[in-house]
DNA sequence: ATGGTTATTGGAACCGGTTCCATAATTTGA
DNA sequence: TCAAATTATGGAACCGGTTCCAATAACCAT
């Protein structure tokens, strides 16, 4: 019905037929290999534009042995932050050939393991996997297949999973030291579900470990990762009397901008009666007023360098290295330095 | 070097050898074929599992002609409501063990033909574009080909090709006469780069026409699509003496975000003193200060029909048809009621 | 008991490139 | 001029599931 002439879908063989050449010929003009007779190459790219040949990928990664795509769970697209590290690992993966596969856990590590091998038995290669744990049996799944898999967003992997990312704790503890040196000392934490996500569970515990080490005393908000949490987050502390910090630490920048906003709401001032720090730099940190002092997360480097790892490991048989990436802090204009008063 | 012991690769042919049956009744068992006796399955699947055998997925799609993958060429990944999008669509997909493939095209319709190419050339079934507008070659290699396309965003296609979105125009046009029925004839309308996106381009008509038909004055201002953006064009007009304008339209929310930073820094107040308004309703548009009057674009709905159209025609034969999305305006409080004063 | 199901299973052909080995043609070297 | 390279090309085997058709066995009603 699709194709009214006969025509069945012409492959290699087909070509091979048309031009007089043969099927190894045609493979290897297709794969641009350096043997073959130019005039040859030259007709046979011709009759290939002309009968508009598409070689069947599924039979060529059999033979192969290949697909060339690799897999990506994350929780969710929705945070810029997933999105801006896949957008990286994306631009990478493309210059080398190199499809990106896709798929979303929700946070769930049972979710995330059905994901993981919904990806491998559809083709992916390599598995890009967010922060250090998950279930056994994922673990045990790579380890039977041997399959490439990184953890991302984390410094240590799991189980002899290879990482990379930053340190968490190490950047949870440097914020509220940050912070400490400029004078509070009692500081509100907020940050979103700490449930199934190591990350932020790292994060608090750096922070904890902080307070402890520069004495310091600090309060726990857990609110959902969005701006509705942070506002509510914000309001909640508001409606404290006395106000029981001089600075909110918001584990996540989406949280802090719901502060930002909810502070405007209740005319208070940032940094001149609240003092608000960050964490991701997204795109509006430089220009909110004040301009957010967060802790910029090397998110796009750490996606070209996943992307290069898993590829030289595939390529190359190249043993992935964990990895740890440094964070910066950077300063603006949203904390104020309380030692100048 | 991997596998020490002699063990080939296992395929069905190995584990027909080893329980003792065919390979069409491995691969029977494997595609939970009905006829297939229950103490015979029980024995291959322990056959199975205890081989830790898992199926190649090159040689199922090319004995079975299907890869269940569909890609997406989006222009980046790194705004949000491209985010969202993919999201739904690869929420849906994944219900029916369809895997989504991504490539980023920057907004360069050569690049996105390329990045097409490659899509279908690593095993995508069928292509999810941006926008209507699309180079020569693409619809040519789609047609050729007869593969299954959607252009989105957008509620007519090019060429024929399907459609599912929203109506950019209409949209536009729809905002700007909001404006005006709340008594703001002079508007300062603020977008990303024209070029190379026909939505901003229809959005930009849509409120030109609007102007037109009600009577109202606009002054058009391009910049980068970020906050950065947003608030230099702020910057700008709020230089101008005397103010051009009693309400800013923005064709995306992130530039509304940059103007209200940039009202903030400059005192001025919203609504009171200017009205804004955006496009798109993005996460922390209800929580702003004021909470931003916006358009709601169905992002989310627009990515299930997507997927759901794409699977409908690659699983059933259906034809994919244009689907147009409603669009409403949200109105909360950045836009004054001039009409009361 | 007999013709005719129904339930299972075997097995080979097939999907469509790739690649290795053999063959042939042309060139280089001494 | 003849052997040794070097360059092109043919062709079959192969990658590893899937599927269709034939075959066997067990079962049923007449």
């Amino acid at each position: 019905m699709e194709e009214p002439s006969g025509t069945k879908k012409l492959g290699v063989r087909a070509l091979a037929k048309m031009t007089g050449y043969s099927t190894g010929t045609i493979s290897r003009v297709l794969n641009n290999s350096a043997l073959v007779n130019k005039e040859t190459r030259r007709q046979v790219l011709e009759a290939i534009e002309k009968a508009g040949y598409t070689r069947n990928p599924a039979a060529r990664a059999l033979a192969t042995q290949r697909t060339k795509t690799i897999g990506a769970v994350v929780p969710t697209l929705a945070h810029s932050i997933f999105a801006r590290f896949l957008n990286a690992i994306e631009q990478e993966l493309a210059g080398q050939g190199y499809a990106l596969v896709i798929a979303t856990s929700g946070g769930d590590a049972d979710a995330e393991e059905r994901r993981a091998r919904e990806l491998i038995d559809l083709g992916a290669e390599g598995l890009i996997l967010s922060g250090a744990e998950h279930n056994a049996a994922l673990l045990e799944f790579l380890a039977a297949g041997n399959i490439p898999a990184i953890c991302t967003s984390v410094c240590e992997g799991q189980n002899g999973l290879p990482a990379i990312g930053y340190d968490n704790a190490a950047l949870g503890e440097k914020a509220l030291r940050f912070l400490v040196t400029r004078g509070h000392e009692n500081v509100c934490v907020i940050h979103g579900p700490a449930e199934n996500n190591d990350r932020t569970q790292l994060r608090i515990a750096g922070v904890l470990a902080g307070a402890r080490g520069a004495g310091a005393e600090i309060r726990l908000y857990e609110t959902s990762l969005d701006v509705a949490g942070g506002a509510s987050s914000a309001a909640h502390i508001f409606a404290s009397q006395p106000q029981p910090a001089s600075a909110i630490l918001c584990l996540s920048d989406v949280l802090a901008l719901g502060v930002l906003f909810e502070a405007g709401r209740h005319g208070i001032a940032v940094p001149e009666d609240l003092s608000l720090m960050g964490f991701d730099d997204l795109d509006w940190a430089a220009h909110s007023v004040p301009p957010l002092t967060t802790i910029r997360l090397p998110t796009a480097r750490m996606g070209t360098n996943v992307a290069k790892a898993l590829m030289g490991r595939l390529d190359a048989a190249k043993e992935i290295e964990t990895l740890r990436l440094e964070a910066e802090i950077v300063e603006r204009e949203s904390v104020a330095d309380l030692r100048n008063r």
